[in-house]
RNA sequence: GGGGACGUAGCUCAGUUGGUUAGAGCGCUGCCCUGUCACGGCAGAGGUCGCGGGUUCGAGCCCCGUCGUCCCCGCCA
């Protein structure tokens, strides 16, 4: 292979096949770059080999050629340092043109990139491109570690169908028509959620699935309708065998990438994240937001009029650099603007200093912050925000107490953006440092939905609610307060992936259905399979699973699914090489006992 | 469904306040070149300024609509 060669290899006679990655013509020598997933090697034409150097002169980029030589090393000073092979050549004795190619619409040698409509369209050039080789060989990689490991555990790998029915995740299902029952339709699966269930059902006490898996909702950068999860399930689990078991396979995924990440990962719970990071997904990179509810004295607060009974939260961007005074107000206009009427306003802590009344509150604060940082005070190039609710609460507060850590939390995210630059926290230094991962547990059951006024699954319906809470009877009762034996497990922000421990026995499961206002006929017409299953000895069981392209997107330092995905989807779901979806033919409406109708 | 950014040569982009024949780099084509490696030199080709409409003596530039790509909210674990 071309970018294996090496200094050792000279005198070999070598036979290289590949694509020409650029051709330096000098007349009476031509060298030609030729490039296979390995890498590139130099190949030198003299036109002494007569033949060699015509097919040499009428090569062009990216003609797919057959070079037959012998590898040399290269004379002083003709070495190239920035090359794996540069320190050596291939002295072509023959030479074939396998294949001509046109001129492609951009040059997959080339390190500017086209955009990315140019390159989804001809996505086989793109994937041509040394980073797109790297990203595939990565995600192969860790594939393999990751069945390795699962495997090495004792886990069984086991398929399930794609033409399936609808799996309660709550996503829009995409729909398949059988010609076969007329006005009858399989969903693709969102998860294999019920039939990992069922494998524990049946005995099979350890799965595991590289699975793909669809749901019909619009994109994100982070999100395709088809996408790739590693599935696993297990029997008789305690939460910290599946918290053992993904992070071992987490580490075993990283290791590949040449990442020795450390276990066992930070806890925390639901409530914390909210708390300390206002999202249930903390970026830890970013210092926690801290509580300075009980520095705002009620007397501060008249006089700075913040509403008493809600908390005033403040978070540090350390090393943004000394704002100047223009610079900070028009910093706070765009934060205010940010809030629009939401009932938020910003402290100038600057400002507070001026002002012999408050500067003790404006140091209180600093000291607060600081000490919350683990350092001795703050610099004057840390960045301090402050945020206060002012005097009368909106309406939307009273339906949810966390909306002011989650606007708050937001805002962090958004100055921690914002100054990425300047405080340096999400620079990749390639070691373990860059990742920081996080357990958040104990998320509620239920889930208020505004819309329809009604409680919805959090997680999906099969998660087992606290035994403490069941017994309390909170179901019923005080349906937001009960926790879910849930957990995501977090990386940088983004969800990596989430689980739980499953409910397995009958009258729960009835119970929950009930509590989600789905009647006994409804949830026997959707799961009737599902609950006699329960009824035939099943086994305590639960699971998780993760986004295998989130894992590797983030390895592979991308900020989109779609440089690790190979044929991926565009934001409208448009595969832009294929076109598809396309239109169905008549016949096959036809057979399908299908009518399309135009909305207007 | 909503908000934002972008759309000019094959690619990346510039294009002033609306003014003559729309430019650059790379790529491409031809010729020259034996030590280049983002080779170099000379010459050349290449444009529905996304599309449609409007304003104007005149539109790449202003207005309206529309299509496409990307990002975000909603939605989605």
């Amino acid at each position: 292979m071309c970018g294996e060669l090496r200094a050792e290899d000279a005198g070999q006679d070598v036979v290289l096949m590949g694509w020409v990655n650029r051709r330096r013509d000098h007349g009476g020598l031509i060298f030609l770059d030729l490039r296979d997933r390995s890498g590139i090697a130099q190949i030198v034409v003299d036109e002494k080999v007569t033949a060699a150097h015509a097919k040499a002169d009428a090569a062009r980029p990216e003609f797919v050629i057959a070079v037959k030589g012998r590898v040399r090393r290269r004379g002083a000073g003709l070495d190239n340092p920035n090359m794996p092979t540069g320190e050596i050549e291939v002295v072509a004795s023959k030479l074939l043109l396998l294949n001509d190619a046109r001129t492609p619409p951009f040059s997959p040698a080339e390190d500017a990139i086209a955009n990315e409509e140019v390159r989804l369209k001809y996505r086989y050039l793109d994937l041509r491109r040394t980073e797109m080789q790297a990203n595939f060989a990565l995600r192969s990689r860790v594939a393999m570690a990751i069945r390795n490991y699962l495997v090495s555990e004792g886990f069984l790998e086991i398929e399930t169908p794609f033409m399936t029915r609808s799996t309660p995740e709550g996503a829009r299902d995409y729909l398949v028509p059988s010609r076969v029952h007329p006005g009858n339709f399989y969903a693709l699966p969102q998860s294999p959620q019920i039939f990992k269930q069922i494998l524990m059902v049946s005995g099979f006490d350890r799965y595991f699935q590289i699975a793909r898996c669809f749901r019909d909702e619009d994109l994100r950068a982070d999100r395709q309708p088809e996408f790739t999860q590693i599935d696993l399930e297990m029997s008789f689990p305690q939460m910290d065998n599946i918290f053992r078991v993904a992070e071992g396979f987490l580490t075993a995924a990283f290791a590949a990438a040449g990442i020795a990440l450390t276990t066992p990962f930070v806890h925390m719970t639901y409530d914390e994240a909210i708390k300390n990071y206002g999202i249930d997904k903390p970026d830890m990179r970013l210092p926690a937001m801290v509580s300075l509810s009980d520095i705002l004295t009620p007397e501060l607060r008249t006089a700075l009029k913040i509403e008493q009974s809600l908390p005033v939260l403040g978070f540090v961007i350390p090393n943004v650099g000394e704002l100047s005074g223009t610079a900070r107000k028009s910093l706070l206009g765009e934060v205010r603007a940010g809030f629009g009427d939401c009932g938020l306003d910003l402290l100038d802590v600057v400002r507070l200093r001026t002002n012999a009344t408050f500067a003790p509150l404006a140091d209180a604060i600093s000291a607060a912050l600081a000490a919350s940082l683990g350092v001795p005070a703050l610099s004057a190039a840390d960045l301090i925000t402050v945020v206060t609710p002012k005097l009368g609460t909106p309406a939307m507060w009273n339906y949810d107490p966390q909306w002011i850590y989650k606007r708050v939390g937001a805002l962090r995210l958004e100055l921690g953006a914002k100054f990425a630059d300047k405080h340096g926290l999400f620079a990749k230094t390639g070691t373990a440092a860059d990742f920081k991962f996080a357990w958040v547990t104990d998320f509620p059951m239920y889930e208020w939905n505004e819309e329809t006024k009604t409680w919805d699954a959090a997680h999906h319906p099969f998660t087992s609610p606290h035994e403490d809470d069941i017994q309390a009877g909170r179901l019923t009762t005080d349906k937001g307060a009960v926790r879910a034996l849930a957990y995501d497990v977090v990386l940088n922000g983004n969800e990596l992936g989430s689980g739980s421990i499953r409910i397995h026995r009958k009258d729960v499961q009835a119970e929950i259905f009930r509590s989600l206002g789905m009647t006994d006929e409804e949830a026997h017409e959707r799961f009737g399979f599902f609950l006699d299953a329960l009824e035939y000895g099943t086994p305590p069981h639960g699971g998780i699973a993760l986004g295998l392209d989130r894992i590797v997107m983030i390895l592979a330092g991308a900020t989109s699914l779609r440089e690790v995905i190979a044929f991926p989807k565009t934001a409208r779901a448009i595969d832009l090489m294929v076109d598809a979806p396309t239109p169905a033919t008549p016949q096959q409406l036809r057979e399908l006992h299908l009518r399309t109708v135009t909305r207007t």
